[in-house]
DNA sequence: GGCCTTCTGTGCGCTGCCGTACATAAGGCG
DNA sequence: CGCCTTATGTACGGCAGCGCACAGAAGGCC
């Protein structure tokens, strides 16, 4: 078990979501936030299983994704320091039938699953605050839908990095083509092919298990509609967070 | 403007979201359902529009779906008698970027939007139960991503289809095969040839707009993974209904 | 530095679905 | 009853993505 240097670790609020909690509810959860190192690959949770915590993820991605029978798996949604990890848990259900992988490694904050429940139940902004975040996750789920019907792999995979550029610092990420081809439930080959076009118009540079982007707004100009609609709506239910009671 | 017959409509608790709330929740709530006639094709929300309601339906179906630029459309969710329609509205979001249309005619309650809020907030069972059909619901979204991923056409064909017999009364289905493939999000030829096939199989019969399922076991062997999953998730959060506090 | 694992590139043939175009049939309506 | 709208059947070429198979390249490790 890898244990972060602390000076890597962010503070609390590096998570949006703790950053927009009033003082008063932010105040009273404090005391319950566990620092946590996210590696690469940690099953934060497992399909049907009890999750006794809650992770608001600091600067690691989660991959809410699904295994089916026969192995094949796809993405969900993505949840970074936008967000949290667990809604099941104040949603009632307890578990999910999916899995949440960490994508890109850092760092997070966990919660008690009976804490949250009981910060979630007395009426404060913090239920307010997870119920919309839900709502943009939701949006998040029915667009990645729409998008596996409608597009084409190398939309796809714009889509994707640009959803995993807006939760990170940096434009370089740790990668395998093999690991996006699970995310996007797509063959590996179908993931070179799109990135090797990607990189011929200079959009991005890869190399072995590492992506950089290099023109973020040729991206965007390539990526269907899909990508400004889940980021509308979370700008739109996110963003404006009324900071008193 | 049609007016139902009142002999047609149902009584509210024929809707199970409603049927399951404690009397006390019910009771409050029962002054303020307005009962509305579901013809098909009626748009109960439109992408982005405000929501003055949220609707109960008892007898009829509606689709949660998504249109694209193109004009094409691909379904996210269905709700009939088990759900409502309008879980924005206490998400705290108000507004989806997706349409609900009604899929399947009949009958639903309405309740305005600020009573709705009021009684949610109250924190009765109400939430509760409001907050775990919104996870059913996500797992509805979740499998529809996976199964548009990874299944074939008639597969997706015999999930629908079960979808619809769960939340009607009778075997036969009003609709046309255009329809469903606006639904799947695939071709109308697409469906012609699933359906024919699920016909020569003696599964259903057919013939212009109508659908009569004759052998639900038959359908159920052929179906994906994705039906049964999902099917599970709701009867695990919906049916277990604590009837006190 | 050399080996060996792991990742990436490329080349097949195959299949499922698309786009298009048109033929036929069913049923409502006057 | 006959017409006309609307639903369904069928056919054909095209292509995106799949499954498979292997070659080359990069980088970690001893």
């Amino acid at each position: 078990m890898v244990k972060p240097r602390s000076a890597s670790r962010l503070q609390p609020r590096a998570n949006r979501l703790l950053a927009s909690l009033p003082d008063a509810d932010y105040q009273a959860l404090l005391p319950h936030l566990e620092p946590m190192a996210m590696p690469l690959g940690l099953a934060v949770y497992e399909s049907g299983g009890l999750q006794g915590f809650v992770v608001f993820p600091t600067d690691s991605i989660v991959s809410l994704l699904y295994v089916l029978e026969t192995g094949a798996s796809t993405e969900i949604a993505v949840t970074g320091r936008e967000g949290l990890v667990g809604i099941s848990l104040f949603m009632g259900g307890e578990t999910t039938p999916s899995r949440a992988v960490v994508q890109s490694a850092g760092h997070g904050y966990r919660v008690r699953a009976a804490v949250l429940k009981r910060q979630f139940e007395a009426r404060g902004e913090l239920q307010h605050l997870l119920l919309r975040f839900t709502q943009a996750l939701i949006t998040q789920m029915t667009q990645t839908a729409v998008c596996n019907r409608h597009h084409a792999v190398e939309q796809q995979l714009c889509r994707w990095l640009l959803l995993m550029l807006d939760r990170l610092s940096s434009s370089e990420l740790r990668m395998t083509q093999e690991l996006i081809a699970n995310m996007l439930g797509v063959r590996r080959e179908g993931v070179t092919e799109a990135a090797g076009k990607l990189q011929a118009q200079g959009l991005i540079e890869y190399r072995r298990g590492r992506i950089v982007v290099l023109d973020r707004p040729g991206l965007e100009a390539r990526v269907c509609e899909c990508y400004a609609v889940v980021k509308r709506e979370y700008d739109r239910l996110l963003a404006a967070v009324t900071p008193v009671r």
